[in-house]
DNA sequence: ATGGACACCTCTTACGCGCA
DNA sequence: TGCGCGTAAGAGGTGTCCAT
C-alpha cells in the first residue's frame, strides 16, 4: 500500500559482526520514527506507551516483544505520564535477513524460521511470551563475542518462532505469501482493495471479482488473510487515513471521505476502535513524534 | 469534531448438499 | 475428501440524527 508518512531512513555501517546490539533508555535521540534494511528484535523492558509499526498503533508495556522486517518503519513512544527518565527501556538486536536465508540454505533444520521472517514483513508482536527468558537470551548474546554471540541469538529466534501467539501488526504484506489458485484470486481482491480503498467495497463486488458466491468468498477471504473482508477494508482505510492525518492539514471530515467512508460518525467510530484514539488525537500524537525526530536529527547534526 | 442512540441492512457463519 | 454453493438466522456494520 502507499503511505504518505515521511520516514527517516537509518543506514547501518557495514560491520564484521552479523548482529548489532542496542540498549537505550527514555528519552533517547535514537527513539524516532525510522526504518532500515535490517530486521529488528525489540524487547521493551520498562515503561508503557504506544508502538508504531507501519500503519499499526498499539500499546506496549514491560515485556512486550516485537519483530520488524526489512524497511518496515517503526517507533515506540513512552506515555507522557512517565516524566522521569528511564535508564533502560529497550533491548534491540538488528540482523540481516539475507544472512538467515543463507543459513537456512546451508542448514535446513532452521527452515522453521522462514514463516516467522515472512510474517515479520508486516511486523509481529509476540503476545504472552516469557520476557525473562527472552531478556536472558539477549543478554547472553550481548555479553558474548564471536561465535558465542550467535548461539543465544539463534536460540532466541527459534524460541520466538515456536511461540504460539504471533500477532501481525501492519496491513503491509499481509497477503505476501499466498500461492494456490484460490489464494491468488483472494490476493487479487486484496490488491484491488489496497489500490482502490476510496471506492465502494462490497462483499458482492469482491465475490464477483474472485468468481465466487458472497458466502464462499467471505469464508475464503478469512481463511487466506485471517481477516473478515469488511474488517480488512476498514483497516486499509484507517491506515491510509493515519498517513493523511500525519502528512496533511486536511480536515478530518475531508480525510474521512477521501479514504472511502460514507459518513463521519462511522469513520470516527472505526478509527477509535482500531487506534484507541480519535483522529485529531492521532494527528497530535503523530506530529509530536515527528517533532521529536526533527529534534533528534538537529542534535546529531550539531554534534 | 466527537460520540451516543436507534433503525435498517449487509455480512458472517453454520448446515446440508452436490460435484469432481 | 475437498471444494463450492444455497439458505437462513443472528451478529455486527452503516447511516442518520442530534447533543455537546
Amino acid at each position: 500500500m502507499t503511505n504518505n508518512i515521511p520516514v527517516e531512513l537509518e543506514v547501518l555501517a557495514p560491520r564484521s559482526e552479523s548482529l548489532r546490539f542496542l540498549k537505550h533508555g527514555w528519552p533517547d535521540p535514537l527513539c524516532r520514527w525510522h526504518s532500515h534494511k535490517e530486521c529488528e528484535i525489540h524487547l521493551l523492558v520498562a515503561s508503557h506507551g504506544k508502538a508504531f509499526v507501519g500503519d499499526y498503533i498499539g500499546d506496549f508495556g514491560p515485556g512486550s516483544l516485537f519483530l520488524t522486517g526489512p524497511h518496515l518503519p517503526h517507533n515506540w513512544i513512552t506515555d507522557d505520564a512517565y516524566s522521569d527518565p528511564v535508564g533502560l527501556r529497550d533491548m534491540v538486536i538488528q540482523f540481516d535477513q539475507d544472512r538467515l536465508l543463507t543459513l537456512m540454505q546451508a542448514f535446513p533444520e532452521f527452515n522453521s524460521l522462514m514463516a516467522m521472517l515472512e510474517q515479520a514483513q508486516s511486523g509481529i508482536e509476540f503476545v504472552g511470551i516469557d520476557p525473562e527468558h527472552v531478556q536472558a537470551l539477549i543478554e547472553a548474546s550481548f555479553d558474548a563475542s564471536g561465535t558465542a554471540q550467535v548461539m543465544p541469538f539463534l536460540e532466541l529466534l527459534l524460541h520466538m518462532s515456536r511461540h504460539a501467539e504471533k500477532r501481525s501488526l501492519s496491513v503491509q504484506k499481509l497477503y505476501h505469501n499466498e500461492r494456490s489458485a484460490k489464494q491468488l484470486r483472494i490476493t487479487e481482491v486484496v490488491d484491488h482493495v489496497v489500490k482502490n480503498y476510496a471506492e465502494d467495497m462490497s462483499v458482492q463486488m469482491a465475490a464477483d471479482m474472485a468468481g465466487m458466491s458472497p458466502a464462499t468468498f467471505s469464508r475464503s477471504f478469512q481463511t487466506v488473510t485471517g481477516n473478515r473482508f469488511v474488517e480488512f477494508v476498514n483497516r486499509v482505510r484507517i491506515g491510509q487515513a493515519c498517513g493523511m492525518l500525519y502528512a496533511t492539514d486536511d480536515q478530518v471530515t475531508t480525510i474521512c471521505f477521501q479514504v472511502g467512508f460514507q459518513n463521519l460518525a462511522n469513520f470516527n467510530r472505526h478509527f477509535l476502535a482500531k487506534k484507541g484514539m480519535t483522529p485529531s488525537a492521532y494527528r497530535e500524537t503523530a506530529r509530536r513524534e515527528l517533532t521529536r525526530a526533527d529534534l533528534a536529527m538537529a542534535v546529531e547534526t550539531a554534534q
